[in-house]
RNA sequence: GUCCUCAUCGUCUAGUCAGGUCCAGGACACCGGCCUUUCACGCCGGCAACACCGGUUCAAAUCCGGUUGGGGACGCCA
């Protein structure tokens, strides 16, 4: 068996959004699977929208992500001459034609027929022009473009696809579509064929919205003379209200970057994306990569398309519910020094950072973020939510300061005297830490609740978060006894 | 409009190819309870779907036909 090659050819003309991604995993994850190869072949032949910028920008994407290919990228733009010769072949060998049509001529026809509610497709004006015709058009510059020749059979035209199974379309339901513009330069429609011929393109894994593409693309293999690979078409990706995602409609929420900048971990962000359109058949939904690589069929991907379940100004979810929980999954039990690498770009990133993290701080460093992480949704939870372990300059969120402080007011004698009592202690530990709170809680006749849920706003500024006791450890006495001290500045 | 295609809980899905074990399973979300010093942690429980109509069959979520609904394509974009 000849090796498997797959390739993900994004078009340069904005960032990487979750369906190319979805995409370049599927791709990635099948060529892992059959100890294949991927290609990465940029195609920026739409030299109007394509810009460098993007393409960094899809480079970074797939990098975060982790999925890396083995050839390529390879610029479209650069087979150019591989294309035109595909075409002039297909002129010669009379499976395409020179269309003289204007593009004036051509919009005024489509805008009538949808009108009469009639088919839009070219209607083969110039398909069969006379030799002679043809060469006093192009003798009196008439610019052109080349049409490939749909072939006039009767039966069916299709393609054997993975996941739909038998795909077919009558021949005469396909028009002639243009392969080269009247520039000059080929179209996608031809330059996907070349490319994926020349790569040796065994299988390919596309979107659903490529069907009507591969009908047409199944002819230009045959006349070019190679034989047509394995298609796999997924299902898309739609918003909530149903509608194809994309970059234009929905912005930054269906943009890789974004989850990067939310703090989300690649991996977390894999299998999320995955399930989208695919599942293993058993009841499992987390999965190491070598898991994801084993249990990866395109047998299994499934037909109809599912809903990217995002939620605009909710506000409790920044996107898709599931999405979020996936990565709490992985925030709550991944190896802590993995997680404590991903928390350290965040620190640094927010200055944060404390070089003795990494050394001889290393092991408090660790067990606070395994003892915070469970509360936690993303990565950025680190820096804001759990801004107090490593910072003086946290926010009290209002909610907590209204019902644990400033309901009490007599806690801004209480937490000083708690301060003293800690500071004077021998051994500052979490036991010793509570027996102290209770004591002073039943002196001053309030439920230990009002002192231990006071000392968690003064300290971490949050509602909610690990066994106060712990988290005073963990805070360390002379910073507890600090904040406790400064109660009376929240009043 | 034409062609292609899809159709199970709010969402992601299992089950459909090989009809009975499915008055439909899991996850997320939601609701309730428990735990607790707190909680968006954890634990337990609950709500919730086979689009519709026919047919085949002893038996249909599963097979067949139709209807309806959804999506995609119909570019000198990719």
């Amino acid at each position: 068996m000849t090796e498997t090659r797959l390739r993900f050819p994004p078009s340069p003309t904005g960032y990487l959004h979750i369906g190319g991604a979805r995409t370049a995993l599927y791709n990635w994850l099948y060529a892992k699977k059959t100890g294949g190869k991927l290609i990465l072949r940029i195609e920026d032949t739409d030299t109007e929208r394509s810009t460098a910028e993007s393409i960094d920008g899809i480079l970074d994407g797939l990098k975060w992500l982790g999925i890396d290919w083995d050839e390529g990228p390879y610029f479209q733009t650069q087979f150019s001459a591989d294309h035109i010769a595909a075409a002039e072949r297909l002129i010669s060998q009379g499976n395409a034609y020179k269309c003289f049509c204007t593009k004036e001529e051509l919009d005024a026809k489509r805008e009538a027929a949808l009108a009469s509610k009639g088919n839009l497709g070219y209607d083969g004006t110039c398909r069969n022009l006379t030799q002679a015709l043809i060469r006093e058009k192009e003798a009196a510059g008439i610019p052109f473009v080349v049409r490939f020749k749909v072939p006039e059979r009767q039966g069916k035209l299709g393609y054997d696809d993975k996941v739909l199974g038998r795909i077919e379309c009558d021949y005469r339901e396909v028009d002639d579509f243009v392969i080269v513009r009247s520039n000059g330069l080929p179209l996608y429609l031809l330059c996907n064929v070349v490319d994926d011929i020349r790569d040796r393109i065994t299988h390919i894994i596309r979107g659903q919205d490529h069907m009507t593409n591969t009908t047409r693309q199944v002819l230009l293999y045959e006349a070019l003379g190679s034989p047509v690979p394995v298609f796999a078409h997924m299902p898309l990706t739609l918003d909530t209200k149903k509608a194809k995602i994309s970059k234009r409609s929905h912005g930054e929420i269906v943009a890789v970057h974004f989850y990067r900048e939310h703090g989300f971990i690649p991996w977390a962000f894999n299998n999320f994306l995955v399930l989208l359109g695919w599942s293993p058949g058993d009841d499992r939904e987390f999965f190491s990569r070598e898991e994801l690589i084993e249990a990866f069929t395109l047998e299994r991907i499934n037909k109809s398309s599912s809903i990217f379940n995002f939620r605009k100004d909710d506000p409790k979810f920044f996107t898709d519910p599931k999405a979020i929980a996936i990565n709490e999954h992985y925030l709550r039990t991944m190896a802590i020094d993995e997680i404590g690498e991903m928390v350290r770009q965040e620190l640094e990133t927010d200055g944060l950072w404390d070089d003795d993290y990494a050394g001889e701080r290393k092991d408090w460093y660790l067990k606070t973020l395994d003892l915070i992480r469970d509360r936690f949704h993303t990565l950025k939870d680190f820096t804001t939510l759990g801004r107090a372990y490593f910072a003086e300059d946290y926010q009290i969120d209002d909610k907590p300061l209204q019902k644990n402080v400033l309901k009490f007011p007599g806690l801004q004698q209480w937490l000083p005297v708690l301060a003293d009592r800690y500071e004077q202690l021998a051994e500052f530990t979490a036991e010793e830490a509570e027996r102290l709170a209770r004591e002073l809680a039943e002196e001053v006749d309030v439920k230990p609740g009002v002192i231990i849920n006071g000392m968690r706003t003064v300290i971490t500024g949050q509602l909610a978060g690990p066994s106060m006791f712990d988290v005073l450890m963990t805070i360390g006495r002379d910073r507890v006894v600090q904040r406790l001290r400064e109660t009376g500045r929240l009043f």
